[in-house]
DNA sequence: TATGCGTGGCA
DNA sequence: TTGCCAAGCAT
């Protein structure tokens, strides 16, 4: 045990939350000790803003079938939309692919291990370029992610929730209980990711289950309910959002392009649907051939 | 800095 | 049922 007076100055303690992390952590496939650096980056993608259950089973088929960065990028875009199935946000399908495209012919295929060469890649940013750095590499940087904001705006500040993200205060709140050493602070910042996860949840979190329960600012102060700005809500009945999606979940349904009566069928108002279409156009998600059919890009 | 971008499960 | 939430990014 630790002395009280360090306890009470320390609001994350590394220490502690390692030791649980070790004893209560997932054992998720990308965690593994024989897992590619590349097998890390899919993965990371692949979870941004989507829960881990829905992500396993796709990662596994990508591991499987393209093992490589040079293996994607060798297959016709269409290919890889309809690898991504449902899994949602298909752009980052794309810009995965064109950054596997990059390390493939600029990065002798090896995923860059440095955060600024990362994040110049498509479709990588603040978080996902670290969260590489720290656990593909093992190395020391900070990594803010939606429950390291979370469990800092609890155990340090006190506050119910994380108020709006400000990614220099954000990473240099969580900086300031970072280890020093490489392989310590990689498993640091797994350890306060995974207790987001787990137990310091948005919605009823576990605090009876709390590694950190002793130490928590937000216990402390009675546990205040949020008092920040109101955070938007994302709407997604009616909106261009869902009309792209039913579009999308066509073309992905058939190997061969489709006439343009075939995608009007999925919503009714057609000036909306039109736009829509247009936008997967211009986003490069949907490809019109010579003949005037549809289809996903690169196979036709 | 504020928005738009998919999808599905859960309370 | 409806709203909230899930390892963000690009513009």
């Amino acid at each position: 045990m630790r002395p009280l007076g360090k306890l009470a100055a320390m609001s994350i303690d590394p220490g502690t939350l390692i030791e649980w992390f070790d004893e209560r952590g997932r054992d998720l496939p990308w965690r593994r000790p024989d897992c590619t650096a590349w097998g890390v980056l899919v993965s990371e993608i692949m979870l941004q803003q989507t829960p881990v259950v829905r992500v396993q089973p796709l990662w596994t088929e990508w591991l499987t079938r393209w093992p490589r960065p040079s293996a994607l990028a060798a297959a016709p875009q269409g290919e890889v939309l309809r690898a991504w199935g449902k899994l949602g946000y298909p752009r980052r399908a794309l810009r995965l692919h064109a950054a596997a495209d990059a390390i493939a012919r600029e990065h002798d295929d090896v995923v860059p291990n440095d955060v600024d060469t990362l994040l110049a890649l498509p479709g990588i940013g603040a978080y996902t370029a670290r969260a590489v750095v720290a656990f593909a590499y093992g190395k020391r940087a900070p990594v803010v992610d939606t429950n390291v904001r979370r469990v800092v705006a609890r155990a340090v500040h006190g506050a119910g929730d994380a108020g709006p993200p400000s990614n220099t205060r954000d990473m240099a709140d969580i900086e300031a209980f970072l280890p020093e050493q490489d392989a310590e602070a990689a498993k640091f910042s797994a350890a306060v990711m995974e207790l987001g996860a787990l137990v310091c949840t948005a919605r009823s979190p576990q605090c009876a289950d709390c590694p950190i329960f002793a130490d928590c600012a937000w216990q402390r102060a009675g546990r205040p309910a949020y008092a920040g700005p109101a955070k938007p809500v994302q709407k997604f009945a009616g909106t261009d959002r869902q009309i792209r999606g039913r579009l999308l979940d066509v073309l992905r349904g058939t190997a061969e392009p489709v006439a343009k009566s075939r995608l009007d069928v999925v919503w009714s108002e057609a000036g909306r649907r039109d736009r829509c279409l247009d936008s997967l156009l211009a986003d490069g998600l949907v490809e019109q051939i010579e003949d005037g059919r549809f289809a996903l890009p690169g196979e036709h």
